[in-house]
DNA sequence: TGAACATATGAACAGTTATTCATATATTTA
DNA sequence: TAAATATATGAATAACTGTTCATATGTTCA
């Protein structure tokens, strides 16, 4: 999966201006990387819908299990992810322990992807 | 992978209310389903990259895969999966094919994505 | 303090996926 | 038409990831 310094293209004519210009406006690759990491988070169903159950309420891991019909493991791992990535954050209130959406970024970025996806 | 309808929780007091609110608010399954698999097509840093270098000009294959110091199969692999989602589109010209960012909601997706990223 | 409850976590397994390699398809040009 | 060039693709492999199962941690209440 790692970029490599391979012998990379057998084409003859490459068009080293355009392949410069492009190279010039590329973010840092750790920026790429972190990008695509957080993409990677969004990019599971359980995890949509975790985040969508989260939309407008905050709700412990269990009536999350429950709501989402998976085991509480399940949700327990998949919610240390969505916390890692600062998507979610929690509170304990007892026993239990409410999750929430960290900010509104990540409102923005479903609600960008519903609009690709429901046209 | 797929959600199967097991004991999914062992916890004594659900908060039935919560449960029925936030269940009458998710999306279709389906609708969610579309949605992870287009995040998924933004989670790799490869996919990225290409994306990135599409933001600005139409790019063959070739010249992508010399900027991306990648192997044309890979790329062209890469832009199947791009294509299939319909983020990118293709023309030919003579030998060549370029490829391009079908429209403005791949750079809104990734506009937002990058907000969270560099904060 | 001990029992019950809610959540977290490590290891193992199964399913998925990105790259490589070899080769096929399609266009141009001599 | 044949050769050269540009791109696409199928199969195989290695690496990654989500769930399950068993168990640990942490909180409340009797």
């Amino acid at each position: 999966m790692a970029i490599q310094d391979v012998e990379h293209c057998d084409c003859t004519e490459i068009h080293q201006k355009t392949v410069d210009q492009v190279l010039a406006q590329m973010p840092e690759e750790d920026v790429l990387y972190d990008l695509a990491e957080l993409f990677k988070v969004f990019g599971d169903s359980t995890r949509i819908r975790i985040l969508f159950a989260l939309y407008g309420a905050d709700i412990c891991v269990c009536d999350l299990a429950e709501t989402l019909n998976m085991t509480q493991s399940a949700v327990s791992h998949q919610l240390k992810i969505l916390k890692q990535s600062r998507l979610v954050s929690n509170r304990r209130e007892g026993k239990q322990i409410y999750y929430f959406l960290t900010d509104d970024h990540v409102r923005r970025i479903i609600a960008q992807g519903m609009e690709h996806v429901t046209e």
